[in-house]
DNA sequence: TCAAGTAAGTTCAGTTTCTGAACTGACCAC
DNA sequence: GTGGTCAGTTCAGAAACTGAACTTACTTGA
């Protein structure tokens, strides 16, 4: 199977991994969540090469993750900037970057994330919507098997 | 830069990407979180090559996210479980599974996770870890810039 | 006025990685 | 003793990626 058949696949996971499965993905969207949004500048944030990277931001706009906007007429200049759907990823982000700051311990210096509402630095809990309750390791089944091939 | 040598970015997330960076390690991840342990299991959901998949697991296995462990001696046969770190990624997982459910709904079957806890299926919700509120988007900034490469 | 710099790319040869299919080896089931 | 299962490995051909140079259209400085 082809890196673009995966988006054939009926599971949730496998259709975001048809928009932002690959690492250059990844690393643009968390590069545009920090507030970057040229071309050069991703460039120089994540060093993927030049072609990598104008493929990669094209088939972000094509998904509707990013938009490509002029910002100047002459010479005619674009930046990329997440949309509804792409700001929707901020919160994947923050729970991939903590399970990285909590499980590959590198002496990497973390993202201070600070909570405008209450103001404090904080770390991101994922929770019950409907009892509100943080999730424990364990305590979650699931009812209906996604994606399992028949063949 | 190579795909090898973001294990060297001081980035939380290209942390996290050096070692879960593509889709079909993702897939995996997936299926063992849905339960799947054995190598054929695998093959069937993710749709991987066979080397891709077996190169995949190695790497998994190397970097701690599973264990190979041998179910049986004659012949020789191993499975593949998610240790304590493999399984600090379901809230990841989680996450990722809302966002392509909310934001690519594409007829796809979701995952009906139940909480054991309170009994009722749920979406998993992004909470803050001082004020136990849900993080709002925009509602977050951050202090220090990471993995910004001096050029 | 000319050179250098910036920005957002495209092009291309050479290299690396992935695919698909077949093959292996040790068993079991009928 | 033929076929099936399981966990892989091997390999030729195909696809994807890299690094470097090139392009177009300005602006800045000397």
């Amino acid at each position: 199977m082809r890196w673009n058949e995966i988006e054939a696949i009926p599971c949730p996971v496998a259709q975001a991994m048809s928009v932002i499965g690959d690492a250059w993905t990844i690393l643009i969207v968390r590069d545009a969540i920090r507030g970057a949004t040229r071309f050069e500048e991703f460039q120089r944030n994540t060093r993927a090469s030049r072609a990598m990277l104008s493929d990669r931001l094209s088939h972000l706009v094509e998904h509707g993750v990013m938009e490509r906007v002029q910002y100047e007429a002459h010479p005619p200049r674009y930046e990329y900037r997440l949309t509804d759907r792409g700001n929707a990823l901020r919160p994947v982000m923050m729970v991939l970057a903590d399970w990285g700051e909590t499980w590959l311990p590198k002496k990497v210096r973390s993202w201070k994330r600070r909570h405008k509402d209450c103001g404090h630095n904080f770390r991101p809990v994922v929770s019950c919507s409907e009892c509100g309750e943080p999730i424990e390791p364990g305590s979650v089944t699931y009812d209906a098997q996604p994606a399992l091939a028949k063949a």
